[in-house]
DNA sequence: GCGATATAATTGACAAGTCAATAATTGATT
DNA sequence: AATCAATTATTGACTTGTCAATTATATCGC
């Protein structure tokens, strides 16, 4: 069982996120907060439905996250004066500041990762994550057709 | 961003994972507990600490997965006659069932995420992981010597 | 313009993990 | 043998993520 593939996949990633909880320090942050910083830190203001899109995952743990940058100062949640449907999440400065740390601490996580790795390596390895990732949308897919 | 490493690694085991959660049905498990059921399956039984460090998870997961499990009839927490300190962990016959379908389902799951893959591709595949999650490992071990 | 429908954010309830603390048991030292 | 330290299971509080439901706003058909 130690060499089923899902295991790997599973260990490598906690094994990843083990190694940013220990970035995570006294900042206040969530492991999971600051990927967003470092988006709206390259993207500029967005809605969450813009975040939750582009990281796949929920809404509800998005607005809940943002909530928590929003009360220790790194996030604004502004409205949006075109649609007041959706709002518009702003870093502050303080959010910014943590959002380039971040882009950093996400540098020396993928040298770590990468360790070992030659250049061929690693983008064998790039494609062969994105190769499994489509797998399974792929599949998802297809299950959906068939309903 | 996209192209982070991390993030890769990220969305390929969210991809599994959401896989994963699809297969749950009506059973009964969550999305942790399976690998529970086939390890007892494969190993027989074994105490919550021999669960946590195989899996590399905290030992209070594994506690309440396995109350949820026992709950749910697949599993029995006896006691130890050699040391009452901790507990053998045993599948009961709904369980021993219920691990027979996760092995299934497991292979299914890494033939989905492997499709596509040359032999010599799913071999490098799995070196490439389990060397990036040697790298994090090595990475704490440092860490730790340094203090 | 109005009504049905879709979309954005939010909330509640849950699962899986983390960390910290506790209780009980075991093992080790002297 | 008695104390002191280490280990096992457990519990509480927290974060990230899931799903389902709700509310407010937009949009589309008529």
């Amino acid at each position: 069982m130690q060499d089923a593939f899902h295991m790997l996949l599973y260990h490598a990633f906690h094994a990843q996120r083990g190694f940013l909880r220990s970035c995570l320090g006294r900042s206040g942050l969530g492991a999971g907060q600051p990927k967003l910083l470092v988006y709206l830190y390259l993207h500029g203001p967005c809605s969450q439905r813009e975040l939750a899109s582009y990281f796949e995952i929920d809404p509800a743990a998005v607005c809940r996250m943002l909530a928590s940058l929003e009360q220790n100062g790194f996030v604004e949640r502004a409205e949006n004066e075109t649609c007041r449907r959706t709002d518009r999440v702003c870093l502050t400065e303080q959010g910014l500041a943590e959002a380039k740390t971040w882009q950093e601490n996400y540098l020396t996580m993928d040298s770590i990762l990468l360790r070992g790795f030659s250049e061929q390596e690693r983008e064998q390895f790039a494609s062969f994550l994105a190769r499994a990732c489509g797998n399974f949308h792929a599949k998802k897919e297809d299950d959906a057709c068939g309903t």
